[in-house]
This record gives C-alpha cells, structure tokens and sequence, in this order.
DNA sequence: GCGATCAGCGGCACG
DNA sequence: CGTGCCGTTGATCGC
C-alpha cells in the first residue's frame, strides 16, 4: 500500500473521529513520564475515537506504547507517515514513524454497552458479609467497605465479645502486601478505638512468607474457597487457620 | 462482508498464526478467574501469533476482555461467526460470537526488535546511587537493591554515623503503600541488624496521610525532581524534609 | 513453578 | 483534582 493512501485513510480517520487500524513497518518513539524507543519492525497501530492511541507487537497482551484518551492526535506524510500523539499534563510525545504500510483502514464503530462483570473482590466481600457466621460464630457485620479517610476496609464486624473484626478480601493468595495493608488497618483501628482489634485476611491462599508476618502479628487466616465461573459467584468454602498461639492459653 | 468468508479468513490466521483482525458486532462472554458478560455491539477483536486473544471497545486503553498467550485458539461458523480461547490452568473460555462481520483480515509481521526504556524506578535508584552524598552528606552506598528475605530495598547505604540507611524510590508521588512498605523493611532489617536503621523516601511527591503516617514512624522524606523526558533520565535536585523533631534534640 | 514487585500501570470511586 | 486501591491486572526477575 502506498504511504500517501494510507496518509489519506489515516488524516480521514482521525479527522472523523472513527476507528483506525495500521499495520506496516515502523519505529517509534516516546517522551513523557518516561523515554523509550522501539527499533524499525512490524507493528499494528490503533487510534479509538476517544483518541486512545495504542501500538501493539504481534505477542502478548500488553500494548508496547500507548497514550491515553483525550490527547492531540496529527499525522504528516513526507517520506515516511509520522502518526502523533500528544498531551500536556503531563507533557507527552508518542510518535510512530512508518516506512511502510501494509494495511490502513478507518471504520465506524457503534457500541453502547458495557461490561458486566461478577466474582470481583467485592462480590466476594458482599456474599461474605451475608453470613459472617459461617466464618466464625457470633461474628456480626457491621457495614462493608468502609471507604474512610485512612485507607479503607472491606468489612467491619464485631465478634461475640463485642471486639471490632476488621475482614481484608482478597481475590488471589495473599503475599506480604496483603498482610500490611490488613495490618495498617488493624493499627489504625487500634489507634482510634483503643480497643483489640482483630484483622482476618481471607483469601484462597497465602504465601509462606505472608503466613509468617500474619501469625507474627497476631493477625488471622482464613482459607476462601469460592467458584467464579458462573455470574452468581458462589463461596464453597471456608476454613480457618488454627487459631493463633495465644488464645490457647486464655 | 460475509460471515462465511470472514471464518476462512479467521481459520487461516489461526492455523497459520498469522495476526488476526476482525471487526464486527458481537457479544462476549468470558468465564474464569471471573465472569463477564458483554452484549451486542461493534467491537475490534485481536488475535496475536502467540495466542494472545484482545477483544477491544472503541475506547478506553484497555481490552475490554482478553485471553493470555499460548491458550487454544477455535472458531466456529454457523449462523454466526464464534471465535473462542480457551485455557486451563486455569480453567477459562473467552467466547465472541459475531453475528455480522464489518472486516477481517490476518497478516504476517516481523518483528524481533525489543522496547527499550528510560526513566524505570530502577534508572532513577542507579542514578542516586552514584551520588548519594547529594541527599546527605557521608551517606554511602552499599549496595543496590541488595534482596533480603521479604521483598527488596532500592538502596542500601550507611550515614556518617555507620547507621544503616534504607532508601525507597518511588518514580511517582508516594501513597501509604510506599510508606508502608518502606516500614516494613526498615522494621524488619531493623530485627536482624539490631541497630538504628533509617529510612528515606525519595519520590517527587508525597502524599498528605503518607506524609503524616510516614513522620509518625520516624522515617524521612526527600522529594526527587528528575526529567525523564529524554534517554538519560537527569536528577534535577532533591530537597530533604526538615528533619523529624527527635533530631532537633541530639 | 511460586513469590514479590514494578508499571509511562489503567480504571474507578470517593471526598 | 488528588488519594487510594482493585485488576480476569500484565510483565519481569529471582529463586
């Protein structure tokens, strides 16, 4: 295909707001949060008609350059076809330089739904919370998702001797974010209430590591199987830890 | 175009492992790790040599749904157009039924060439590295990103005292995960070492928690200007928080 | 393979 | 707008 056919496709596209695929042979470069430069090689390009600009090599899923919606969008034809992509705020250059181009079209698209989607972290907390006995008994819930100043939980509950449970969700095992982050709570909560706070992280698994600075901590582990392959994601399970060292000895 | 036609195209590519483009409307179903659900509507789907699978709407970065590398690639026509990706391990099947096809296309490409980058976390840990004299004076390098046993530390350095400092890069303005994170393993160095640790964060911003939780801990901030608008990322200046209250007392 | 973390993270929700 | 955090995170690197 010829560069100033494609030239014309692609100023058509932007102009017109719609869809734009490239593909051909090009170089790019990027100036921004970051620098990087991608050598001469084959690339699809794609232009939304938000202005999303992504640049994609024939493996894996990520796009190798990018720049967000809602950016200046220009295309020049000399010997190569420049696509560009701009914004400030921060100040941003993304620039594909073709030599070649193999394929170039511009399509309008009609689409107004959106993605409905089940089994997210919050589903998960939501079903939990609906029988927080199943996790331990006199366990109550108090509210879900407290998004507070500090940080925020998933569920707030109270345990039968009326002691603030703070409950962490977590969709995949758990690694030591998971734990500090349930420990910030924990901390946190201790600080305001002046009360002993409890933290339970529930997930369907944990690292070994994570284990360790949860029991250190005095934290708790419970194991949380579930099923998220229908759209009514279902809990299959739940299995505590043992619990930790000290209440052994109350 | 027709639907027959676009599934001898969408057959080929896959066999071939050529890069896949089809364009058409359709409704997405994806279950897995999740569940999703997309109605009709015009969408762009991707299909990479490597399996990759990327289903993307007419905005936003983001595929809207997608399948990783190396899963199973099918397609299927009868009264509409199926492509499908399926995996194990987990279990997942990533299904796009098309009931009209606006385009379709599969192409070779040749590309060998990798991103290089400028301006990582890591670029800007090395930098300070080689003069940390800049952020304090008798502060010395010990080694970069020396690994212990839970996660990593950017930097590892001694003050003029000999007390071990640990140095936290953030290429973006730190949150309380940063600060956390930095706690952790100053807490946890401070366990094996036995000895005053210190620890800095240096970011180009901060945010306001983080700052409060941060100076609560005892641990200090420098604010890290740098310009990663070319391929040698600069260190324009650092300016050190005043120093916590304690010190003030020495 | 698991584990931990970065990412030009993107995207969303809330104050 | 900033702040915080999830994500079917993905991608990378060390073990």
């Amino acid at each position: 295909m010829q560069l100033s056919e494609a030239y014309e496709t692609v100023d058509h596209a932007l102009s017109a707001k719609k869809l734009l695929l490239v593909i051909g042979t090009c170089q790019v470069k990027y100036s921004g949060r970051a620098t990087s430069k991608l050598a001469k090689g084959d690339r699809l390009v794609i232009v939304k008609s938000d202005g999303s600009f992504l640049v994609h090599q024939n493996k894996g899923l990520a796009a190798i350059n990018y720049q967000p919606p809602k950016g200046r969008l220009s295309c020049e034809l000399n010997d190569t076809l420049i696509l560009r992509a701009t914004r400030k705020q921060p100040r941003e250059l993304l620039e594909v330089i073709f030599s070649k181009i193999s394929f170039a079209g511009a399509y309008t698209i009609n689409d107004d739904r959106s993605l409905q989607i089940f089994g997210t972290e919050k589903d998960l907390a939501k079903l939990l919370m609906q029988d927080l006995s199943v996790l331990e008994p006199g366990l109550t819930s108090t509210k879900q998702e407290s998004k507070s100043k500090r940080g925020f939980i998933d569920i707030f509950a109270r345990d039968k001797k009326g002691n603030p449970v703070l409950i962490e969700v977590k969709r995949r095992t758990a690694g030591l974010k998971a734990v500090t982050q349930l420990k910030r709570y924990v901390e946190e909560t201790n600080k305001r209430k002046n009360q002993e706070v409890r933290g339970i992280l529930c997930a369907p698994g944990i690292s070994k590591n994570a284990l360790i600075m949860l029991e250190r901590e005095g934290l708790e582990y419970c194991r949380l199987d579930y099923d998220a392959h229908t759209s009514d994601t279902k809990i299959k399970g739940l299995i505590k830890k043992q619990k930790r060292l000290k209440e052994f000895f109350v």
